[in-house]
DNA sequence: GCCATTGCAGTTTTT
DNA sequence: CTGCAATGGC
């Protein structure tokens, strides 16, 4: 992007400056527009971010808004980030001060503010998925339903989708009771809000629905915003749910400088109550709302373009728009057939190679996308094999990992001991002598005398309980109540925490369990400590609950790092935002994408083809699809039918690896005789069964022998790195040959037997 | 109360 | 195939 050269300050610039020249017209029209609401329909690639910039830009330089007057509501963290980075080059200083961020970011620091108001404490916790499962599963268990039949994530799914559309318990009583499902639901609902109350904590559709709550109740706060954010920018608007609309259109209300973007095209997260309507509904929310549509795209070449085009125009429900670029033609789509999820793999990180080598790509060139998170490892192991470096984005994060949670739990007591998540996860981690009953008999009393777990075990002493547990509950409490107060009288967060993993005897238990897991949940830990003392450095001012806030809103995208020089593998959800020279998009299967509905759920195919669409556009140069024949899943081999999308593209883009046309099923709308005249060159056969899977030479090709195979039982071997072990197990065969070996140093591991340059030691 | 062993269920997509 | 959770012996 070209940088604006600062202007002289000293006058006041009102006529338009330089730096509106770097935009196309629609854009400026966009960019230059300063009171009023405001939609703007951008296209994939049609440089939406960038218009959303030079608005900012163009607000502050042109003093219609001071930074602190500006809320602009991005989809990730790291939008944000970036968006911060890019208005300071435009204009220099004046930048900070904005308040820029997510939703679930921007509004957990007013609710900070404002936590009295509704009843919280402003160290409140933020629960995951898995803390309101954990505590959705308490419910379930008191009121005597198993939880293996009534599933706590199925209760948690449809209290989160009532959540995401404002619906409250009383309002889902009345409105939802049809089955004994929903019945079950509204009882734990109800219950639910009460503990998160009692245990001082939000869940993250609460960061949304907490804050209207607070407006309807308290006119004067919400006024206090509404003079505050005088202007209102949303991105990724297609993508918000009634929850954040209804938020943002209180906050508008008053001054109605609401600026919205968004594609409907690439609306990809219905699943989390995303409604497309919130956009479409715009024009009629703001009577006098200017539309300003982005057509020129930027990124991507005219068949790439094309081929988006012919896949988004099977859905019905859309807006008419046209997207055209000025970029080259391009190259073809190149469709990648596969045997198997193994073949699949190996053959993109070829290409990967050719193309590094025809046109001088760097891996961070590259990205491979999948429509689920698992299918990342067949990736890895393959590029790993290459030698390539990857990077991960997504999957379960770092902060979701067991040792992680621990170490943020006992931290969480520090600053709310009432978070009854925080304390089940680590009074007895590791075993101190406090076990299920114990725990159990706590939880009854604090549910029958309707006190918090806490209070509880703070008077232990009074507590019927398992006499010694009793005791060793007292040390546990003096034990936070000493650090609490050490933190409080300034120790820093670090030199807290460090205390806490000695005295709780946590690390003191990694250590001595001494496996290959354990040094890996050590090393955790220890990355845990360079986090804090990062914050730590970075704030003049750090404080713990700020932290533990902080870190629970990191999303994985956060993480991606573009210029780090490796590929990038993540899901299509993911992607969305990215471009990339050259993009796989692999898997593309029936019942994996598009995925197939879930029981007693309706398929919603439109929004897979729209997901197809955002991975299609997040490509500049090269575009690859890829599928498998074969597929295992469970352990199991699973028959493969190929995507019903690759039947839907314009099939004089794509081509096999051979340079022929694609078969594609008949479509209605397409010529039939043309294709069918491809049927007779074209020979590959989808519909011919696959040999049995004990018939050999269906995977000849794949095949490894092993004569005189020495990796057996009680083999000595040496690893590159991990040194010398002894082989304990071996499972599988041929090329899936797995072996378990102890190693010396580093403790137990299972490696792929291709994959491990084993070497046989001689006794 | 602790730990090892077995049994079974699960994979969308995310804040 | 993997990871959690209920079960049973100590």
């Amino acid at each position: 992007m070209q940088k604006f050269t600062l202007q002289p300050e000293s006058s006041k610039p009102k006529s338009p400056p330089d730096f509106l020249k770097d935009l196309n017209e629609q854009q400026r029209r966009a960019a230059s527009h300063t009171h009023g609401p405001l939609l703007i329909v951008a296209g994939a690639g049609s440089g939406k971010t960038r218009v959303l910039t030079y608005r900012i830009a163009y607000l502050l330089q042109q003093h219609h808004a001071l930074p602190k007057q500006i809320l602009a509501l991005t989809f990730t963290n790291k939008a944000a980030r970036e968006m911060q980075e890019r208005i300071q080059n435009l204009i220099g200083e004046k930048a900070s001060g904005l308040w820029m961020g997510t939703f679930h970011s921007i509004f957990s620091k007013i609710l900070r503010f404002e936590a009295e108001k509704i009843g919280f404490d402003s160290n409140f916790s933020i629960y995951d998925t898995t803390d309101s499962q954990n505590a959705i599963k308490l419910i379930l268990k008191e009121l005597n339903y198993d939880p293996r039949e009534i599933k706590p994530k199925t209760i948690h799914r449809k209290i989160s989708d009532a959540k995401n559309q404002l619906i409250l318990p009383g309002a889902y009583q009345s409105r939802f009771v049809h089955s004994t499902l929903d019945d079950i639901t509204a009882k734990i609902y109800e219950i639910y809000q009460i503990r998160l109350m009692q245990a001082n904590a939000m869940d993250f559709d609460d960061l949304l629905i907490r804050p209207v709550q607070l407006f309807q109740e308290h006119p004067d706060v919400l006024e206090k915003y509404q003079d505050r954010f005088k202007h209102i920018l949303i991105d990724e608007y297609q993508d918000t749910n009634h929850a954040q609309y209804k938020v943002t259109k209180l906050l508008a209300d008053k001054y109605e400088n609401i600026c919205v973007v968004g594609d409907d095209a690439q609306s990809i997260y219905s699943f989390r109550g995303a409604d497309i309507a919130n956009i479409l509904n715009f024009k009629n929310d703001y009577e006098d709302a200017t539309e300003v549509p982005l057509e020129q795209n930027y990124r991507s070449t005219k068949y790439i373009l094309q081929c988006a085009d012919s896949v988004i125009k099977q859905n019905e429900k859309q807006i008419e728009k046209t997207l055209w670029t000025d970029n080259d033609e391009g190259d073809t789509v190149t469709l990648l057939e596969n045997f198997d999820e193994r073949d699949e793999a190996n053959r993109v990180v070829n290409h990967i190679n050719n193309l590094k080598l025809q046109h001088g790509y760097q891996n961070n060139d590259f990205a491979i996308l999948y429509r689920t998170n698992y299918q990342s490892r067949i990736f890895e192991e393959a590029l790993r094999r290459k030698g390539i470096a990857y990077q991960l984005v997504g999957g379960l994060s770092f902060y979701q990992r067991k040792e992680i949670k621990d170490v943020l739990s006992y931290l969480t007591l520090l600053v709310n001991p009432e978070d009854e998540q925080a304390l089940l996860r680590i009074i007895n981690e590791p075993s101190r002598g406090i076990g299920n009953k114990t725990l159990n008999d706590i939880l009854k009393k604090a549910r029958k005398e309707r006190r918090k777990v806490w209070n509880i075990i703070q008077n232990v002493e009074e507590a019927d309980l398992y006499k010694p547990a009793k005791a060793k509950i007292g040390e546990f409490v003096e034990m936070i109540n000493n650090l609490r107060n050490e933190l409080e009288s300034g120790t820093s967060i670090l030199q807290v925490t460090k205390k806490m993993m000695e005295q709780s005897g946590y690390m003191k238990a990694l250590v001595e369990e001494n496996s290959a897991q354990a040094l890996t949940r050590r090393d955790n830990v220890l990355e845990l400590q360079n986090a804090i003392a990062y914050f730590q450095q970075n704030n003049s001012n750090p404080n713990l609950a700020n932290f533990l806030q902080e870190i629970s809103l990191i999303t994985d995208t956060d993480k991606y790092d573009e210029d780090k020089p490796a590929v990038t593998l993540m899901t299509v959800h993911a992607s969305k935002g990215l471009e990339f020279p050259a993009v796989f998009i692999v898997g593309l299967e029936e019942n994996l994408f598009p995925m197939g509905p879930r029981d007693g759920e309706e398929a919603n195919t439109e929004e897979e083809r729209r997901l197809f669409y955002v991975a299609i556009t997040r490509a500049e140069k090269h575009l690859f699809f890829s599928f498998s024949k074969m597929r295992y899943r469970f352990g199991e081999e699973h028959r493969q039918a190929r995507s019903r999308f690759l039947d839907e593209v314009d099939p004089g883009i794509v081509r096999t690896e051979s340079g022929s046309t694609i078969r594609q099923k008949d479509r209605k709308n397409s010529s039939t005789n043309e294709s069918s005249s491809y049927d007779q060159k074209i020979e590959y056969d989808w519909k011919q069964p696959l040999q049995s899977k004990n018939s050999k030479s269906s995977t000849g090709d794949f095949q490894y022998e092993y004569d005189d195979d020495p990796f057996h039982a009680g083999t000595h071997v040496m690893h590159p790195t991990f040194g010398p072990g002894k082989i304990i197990r071996r499972s599988g065969t041929g090329k899936d040959s797995r072996v378990v070996v102890f190693f010396k140093n580093r403790g137990q591991k299972t490696l792929m037997l291709r994959a491990a340059k084993l070497q046989v030691l001689n006794q």
